[in-house]
DNA sequence: GATGAATGAGCCTTCATTCAT
DNA sequence: GATGAATGAAGGCTCATTCAT
């Protein structure tokens, strides 16, 4: 079920490779899939901190940020869409939770930034990350939104929702 | 990748018959996926709607809904997690979405009314519900939410944060 | 390395069946192999115990189990290659020896009396199996004994030895 | 099924080398246990004739020897193991036996001498060393004899049936 | 001479599915 | 309607072997 659940013999063929040679550089498939899930989550961090500013108002972090990741969503389609399968798969336990946060660590500061300066709600960090960030990933996800159109003016409204919900 | 990625024979073990009792009511095995989906979210439907009044305030019966949702899920994350993996799965684009939308008219019915009333934002629908019920599916899911609390005053300020992101 | 080590495939394909019809009936590869173990060693009781008669001079019982023995290795060379490789292997260790070693009781106990009246050798009955039947293995076996002919008047003859081994 | 039907990868990581380095020296892995088994057999040789003496009375070479193997073989269970192994495979029939033999030599003459001297029976070699030496390999081999104690008492009472089976 | 990288072939096993009963 | 028995196809993985370096 999903396209992360691919075998080793298509992800081989895809790769241009031999189903033998993924051994030779992965132990089995669970760490096949565990490490392309880290590797895809690193390359996420540098998409999202693109050209990222912490002097800016904090709004104006956010909705930087904001754009990159719909932008970059939109450009990696497939990537995305692994990790969103990988993260609901039981395979998710076996990856270090806390190593992967670190690489959007910039991005927590200013979370706590914004709860220090009394801008943002002081709630718990998934309660904000659940309304700043999950949102994208559903109107992103064209399986998700068929009939949403990833214009601008679209992005741009969402954002205001998503501001809305953490701001105090 | 996932539970719900089970085999035939599993689920003919759990259900207690035969697999080859499976195909006297499915056609095949997606037809199984497709038909479990389909039960579940009309399932669903029932549970949110539990106690459903429409004559109170818009911001109540949201709040009802969510706290109905959240207890659901709570209860019936196998299910949840079936349904997750299945919408991010290629069998998704198999089901009538309309047919399964309509078991949430009331909802979408209440927010149509908000946004008439100036309640609630006049925005894409998809982006609504990107706020008002995403999170939860986040937030419920101890798999990505480890370390969040699942007690009525975390939910209950969860609900603040959905609610501002929608109000106007 | 050797005939028992055959594949699943093959001997799915001498069986006349498909490889996964194997699974049907037993768990795994090990389970089939220890199981045709058990079987022939089942099989191999009854054939050396053929008209058995312990009213009969106990030389005279051990040289015709000693016949019966050369009879059935030869009729079966390729289940006594077989049990040969078997207990030469790991999987040996996953057999209960004592219930394959009861069918042969019979012969433990002509063993025992021998022993009692004075006629065998009072040793430790491993010894007295080592010079009564594993010499038999080695002459009955082609590949180990190309030259040496399995006429009634050699196994005679090695019975000859076989006997002035053990008794008093 | 069994050590000997180790990988060549396997092989060679023992060896401390890569497996390509095996074809360096071998032609495929058929010549590498055939080479294997020769050298071990040839190994065997000068340690069942370590001390040998012809002088001594016809018993006592032989007892010598016998010991002589106990020892070899409860010092180099893996190889003996692999000799079993590959004597019991296809691949025995790829190897000269009378080469093999031929290391062997002086105990055969020592056979001969004593059949000339009518101290030893006059049947054929095979059968007295399927006396002389099968039973060692049965009871030096702890997964055949698990509860036979290799004392030197046991080897000793061992023997006294050995040569009560091979004298006139 | 030695090896890292690569792979076709094959292995054990599971799966979705069929069909006679 | 229900199922036991059977299987072709495919999956994950290992292996013996090659070859460029």
């Amino acid at each position: 079920m999903g396209a992360a659940s691919s075998s080793v013999s298509k992800i081989a063929r895809e790769a241009g490779v031999s189903p033998a040679t993924i051994y030779v550089y992965y132990k089995n498939k669970v760490d096949l899939l565990v490490s392309t899930y880290i590797q895809i989550k690193q390359n996420f961090s540098p998409a999202l901190l693109k050209d990222f500013n912490d002097q800016l108002p904090i709004r104006d972090i956010f909705k930087h940020v904001w754009f990159n990741m719909f932008e970059h969503i939109t450009n990696n389609l497939e990537y995305f869409k692994f990790v969103e399968q990988f993260s609901n798969s039981p395979y998710s336990s076996l990856v270090n939770k806390e190593a992967v946060e670190q690489y959007f660590d910039p991005l927590s500061k200013v979370l706590q930034t914004g709860i220090e300066q009394k801008i943002i709600k002081n709630v718990h960090p998934d309660i904000l990350k659940a309304f700043m960030y999950y949102p994208i990933a559903v109107l992103a996800n064209p399986s998700l939104c068929q009939d949403f159109e990833l214009n601008a003016e679209n992005i741009e409204t969402a954002f205001t929702l998503a501001w809305d919900a953490i701001k105090r």
